[in-house]
DNA sequence: GTCTATATTGCGATAGAC
DNA sequence: GTCTATCGCAATATAGAC
């Protein structure tokens, strides 16, 4: 069994290392969990290390082979973003270790860090970017914002909240797990923001 | 010299644990930074775990100590988001490693974690919802929104932008670390888009 | 390809001198 | 209160049998 036993490998280490962190796992633990030998880590991947890239890389990829099934130049941008949203949503609710791994990485980068954020990363910001670009010049969006922000403001108020779901267990009193009704108001929220025909009054 | 040597290794450790993880930093590295023996940690603290334990107690006291300097009972709901936004860019500025701890807290937890969350990270939460109910009452705010939704949309509107600051200078061509700014445009984005009087086209 | 056995290294904690 | 030395244990990696 070849690659039988290469992928258990995979999805047995997929969960431990964050919730150990990568140090905090012994090799044994996972091909334990694996139901493989412990030898058998070092045969496929050349050692602990080479195991964790194996589950970066297939995580990530999944950030990609999402985006490609929308198009941003197709799209009404409002509508586009509202796409992008749900998007997100069905990848967290579907697999809620690529955030894990991102911010495990973002706290302690691996060498494979930068190799991510310009294959996966990158290209979910920019395509985030030319939609609310498009809007800007179409006259729906204010067109006094920073771009680059507003992709920051996006993706902070979509994701955070997943990451922060351990929290909300503690905090919310019915915490009910509505994560889709969040992603709604929240793209609401920040669409009504960047409109254009709803300025704010300054406040000194 | 007692309490020198007690300090010396939580400042050491604080930036060494976020940035191995836990289990990734070794007791006498720690202590070598600290310039003082490896032993003084089981000393002092008990062992490592104890030296983090403290760690994470003089970080997140810092949160606590900054909310107690504005009032949610004196100002306007929008002085107040505003106010609270600063007071978390301030924060971040002056303490990077608190969301370094929050995060690694999230994706393993440490039996301190709930501690942590109902000593400081409640209150936070609490006070942002008080606002936000307020500002609804009077008319200002949107009354058909979720609370507990926006108070987590305003954290992570206003947080991500922090905890990934590595992709953004990666990804981002003229990286000139603009936090002030970011901060402003966020929480405009966030007031513009729960204010009562500026309602959004419905799509569909 | 899969296993056992082991070499080697490094860990946290502590006993005991000063 | 601070140090050295060391104990006991667990880690990764690998050699070699099957």
């Amino acid at each position: 069994m070849d690659k039988d036993a290469k992928n258990r490998l995979i999805e047995a280490a997929m969960p431990l290392f964050p919730a150990k962190g990568y140090a905090g796992v012994s090799i044994r633990e996972i091909a334990e969990a694996a139901h493989v030998n412990s030898a058998a880590i070092s045969y496929y991947f050349g050692g602990k290390e080479g195991l964790y890239e194996a589950v970066l890389d297939v995580l990530f990829s999944q950030i990609d082979d999402a985006i490609h099934t929308i198009d941003v130049l197709q799209e009404k941008p409002q509508e586009f973003i509202r796409h992008f949203a749900m998007m997100v949503l069905n990848i967290h609710m579907h697999n809620p270790y690529i955030m894990l791994y991102l911010y495990q990485e973002l706290s302690h980068p691996s060498p494979y860090l930068e190799q991510i954020i310009q294959k996966h990363i990158r290209k979910a910001f920019n395509t985030i970017h030319i939609a609310i670009s498009k809007g800007i010049s179409a006259g729906i969006f204010k067109k006094d914002i920073n771009i680059e922000h507003a992709v920051m403001s996006l993706a902070g108020i979509i994701n955070f909240y997943f990451f922060m779901t351990p929290v909300r267990k503690i905090v919310l009193k019915n915490y009910d797990d509505n994560e889709k009704e969040y992603v709604q108001q929240a793209i609401s929220i920040f669409l009504n923001g960047i409109r254009r025909d709803c300025d704010e009054k300054k406040h000194t």
